[in-house]
DNA sequence: GATGAATATTCCCTTTCTCGTATATAGCTG
DNA sequence: CAGCTATATACGAGAAAGGGAATATTCATC
């Protein structure tokens, strides 16, 4: 959790997960998205591999990054018990749900 | 949002949160509860109401915290379309409410 | 106005992050 | 296996973060 938070915290590093969200990439074609130095790339993409938020996929001399959405998920459960102090509208569906769960 | 995640990437803060979730508190409930110096939890507490995850009010000489949930917000809509990655449920639930909006 | 309680700020030290440049590794291709 | 391409790591510098100890501020009370 702490982890994944410091991670989320570079801006750099949040561009590439919503690259990656729309489509697994190599890291060239991050470097030239991002517009930053490869290295950095590279760099970033260590930090967000150690923190599972990516995965690797060798393909020929390319590294194929992918998305792996298991801490997003884990950010998204730690943020539950505050959502009732902004959404009305998840109570309404999680209301609605409940009651569809248990007939 | 940046900040938002830096400041929640400090352990002491989240939990600092997760009280101030039950209930606002004046530092010194929050110094007896997490167990932390008091110009410790103080410092925390300014970098919490620096990224207005926090406001004060003062009583007398205390000075009472209480939560301000507008940047966990940010954070949840920037989850938005990641969340489809895990969540079936919430899939849901969106398209039961966007029918219900649009009759 | 002095005292005491509650909280904030400052200073110093150590660690951690980020960035750039240079260098290393791995694997294809001829 | 030589050379090229793609990617990773190492190194050094500078900025920022966290923690402890000491000090300052603020307000109520006597």
């Amino acid at each position: 959790m702490t982890a994944a938070f410091a991670v989320l915290a570079e801006p750099a590093r949040r561009r590439i997960l919503g690259l990656l969200l729309v489509a697994e990439r190599p890291v060239g074609e991050l470097v030239s998205e991002l517009g930053l130095s490869q290295p950095g790339v590279s760099k970033h993409l260590r930090v967000l591999r150690e923190a599972e938020l990516v995965e690797v996929r060798r393909d020929a001399q390319q590294r194929i990054y992918a998305l792996r959405p298991e801490p997003l998920a884990e950010l998204d459960a730690w943020l539950e018990p505050y959502r009732r102090l902004w959404s009305r509208r998840l109570d309404a569906l999680e209301d609605h749900l409940d009651k569809e769960q248990t007939p």
